[in-house]
DNA sequence: TCAAGGCGCTAATACGAATTATCACGCCGA
DNA sequence: TCGGCGTGATAATTCGTATTAGCGCCTTGA
């Protein structure tokens, strides 16, 4: 249409003006006119194959990525990292096509889309290891939501602090009077697992007093009983669903919580439960994790020195009506 | 490593075995050990630009596609479409770098990734009438959520039935015996607001009943008043946070609903609100849209013919406890 | 007088895969 | 001996863009 090459569209099309290129102002004009009759916009796909980057941030999900029944718990993860990519002007792929295998989505497969994105976060309470090691093997920039620890050399994380959020928790109880605590979940396992029963241990350990794991196989009826049996007067509870089962069950009993029994919630509700009792405990920053996850990624993939690729974020108190003294 | 051409390997990890081409099993058998070793995929990107396309379904919506604030009324379409998508084996491109412009996104600037996508599905109350025309225009391959009238040419879409809903409830709401019904909303504008009050209209004409049509930009006091004033005895309500805060109101005078005042919802709130009472009235299928979307999308993608390209959906009726028979 | 550099643009190439026309080879029959 | 044929693999081309070395002419300064 104006007679120049694909180059020098090409390179009007950039805009380029530095002084190793120059276009006449009067070709640029032509160009830039046919560019606007005809409203040809650059193939992303071929322009991506040229530069080798697309503006485009990966999500993995060990879940579904829109959960149906979790109860949401990754939705305020993702509206972080949205308005983070809005932000950057990055379009997030929601890596759907990996296929389940065992259970479980995997990253590594015979037709794997991850070099579709520029960088990936990665979601999920339990990433697996091999797959983490892999990718830090072959140097795939990558975040992960939640703190993990190394698979083969550092994992860049944006995770919360559970381990100083868990013990402030105990610190609180112990404040309140509370000497026969209890922590009720896997404590193991999962990073973010670990973390807790970490600083409730810490937390107990520094004031001299013991310790005691409930697991999680039991009834809630069952693990009343061995709660009240032992003396306990507060219980942290990892997972929040679980508190309210045990308050249900205590209520059912004629107990009252908190007078009769303290619960304490190490976080959100990872699965769908009522939330009329508003727990003393803490929340996770989720949105902000997803807010800076991106911030860290883009920082990996600008190769900006300064960017601390692991990070973690304080989580938020929450006072509740679940905390008392014991009644003795 | 193996000796052969990228050519033989390219062969070899697509398969390729019809008559036109032959691999000797044990080259082949080199060549996927190889591959199996190092690990290696194919570069999506070059591949999509050599095969023009590559299994990613773009996401567009007019609002952010991970609501904050919004009450998630459309996580349930994305959970359809990611369900969907995940079956078919695509990934899920959401378009979130495009900028925003008088306060809407837009689909057509200058760096439009539309097309990294195969097709693409749009999201949102009302699509920009110009940019759908465009699409069709330029023969995107899309699919939108919700109903649309034509733009320069038939709009492919999986809407809801929000007119033969709105006429089911109309028609149940006379049969309980009332006839002074007054509909709450705009009515005009976006199709699923017109759609409602069309088969508001028709179940009405068709009874021999007069219509009301109340504005939205009033206070629900100012608006409780006219609707007593005027012998009102149920409100249809496009929007069921308006339904909330007339029930509010109505709670505040002294009034009962459904005793002084029957409110029918149509449709799922848009808008954050309390969901205590349960109203009578229909829900749209969003999970069941956003399944069938990616499937029209990907019906237009293989040009398969027999698939049908505009798609209304029935609603799913509710009973609740806000009709009963007016006092009088 | 001549080398150096400015000028505006383009030819050529790279990016990484998919596809196709073609080739070398060995074998068989005439 | 030669042509034809089935095999198995490859060289060359394509997709649409970004990038770069250099084109031939002219000006400048030493």
């Amino acid at each position: 249409m104006t007679g120049v090459s694909q180059a020098t569209v090409s390179l009007v099309l950039n805009g380029r003006d530095d002084g190793s290129v120059r276009i006449a102002p009067e070709t640029r004009e032509r160009v830039l006119l046919a560019i606007r009759d005809t409203g040809y916009v650059a193939d992303p796909v071929a322009r991506r194959l040229a530069a080798r980057h697309n503006r485009i941030l990966g999500v993995f999900t060990y879940e579904p990525v829109f959960p149906a029944g979790t109860g949401d718990f990754y939705h305020p993860f993702l509206v972080g990292i949205e308005e983070s990519a809005e932000r950057l002007g990055c379009d997030l792929l929601l890596l759907t096509s990996a296929p389940v295998t065992d259970g479980r989505r995997r990253i590594f497969h015979d037709d794997n889309r991850l070099r579709l994105a520029d960088g990936c976060v990665l979601l999920g309470r339990s990433l697996d290891r091999d797959e983490l090691g892999r990718l830090v093997a072959e140097g795939h920039p990558f975040v992960s939501v939640g703190r993990r620890d190394d698979a083969g050399g550092p994992v860049p994380y944006v995770g919360a602090d559970y381990t100083t959020a868990t013990a402030d928790v105990v610190r609180r109880t112990l404040d309140a009077g509370h000497t026969r605590l209890a922590y009720l979940g896997q404590g193991a396992g999962p990073e973010s697992h670990a973390d807790r029963f970490a600083g409730y241990r810490t937390a107990l350990d520094a004031a001299g007093l013991p310790t005691r794991h409930e697991p999680t196989d039991r009834s809630p009826a069952d693990l009343l009983d061995a709660l009240l049996t032992a003396g306990v007067t507060a219980v942290m509870v990892e997972e929040y669903a679980d508190g309210v089962a045990l308050a249900a069950v205590a209520a059912e009993r004629g107990l009252t919580v908190p007078a009769d029994l303290s619960i304490l919630a190490l976080g959100d509700p990872t699965r769908p439960t009522t939330r009329d009792l508003e727990f003393t405990g803490f929340r996770i920053p989720r949105r902000e994790m997803g807010w800076q996850a991106v911030e860290v990624l883009t920082g990996l993939l600008a190769a900006m020195p300064g960017t601390a690729t692991q990070r973690l974020l304080p989580c938020q108190p929450v006072d509740g009506v679940t905390l008392l003294p014991p009644r003795h």
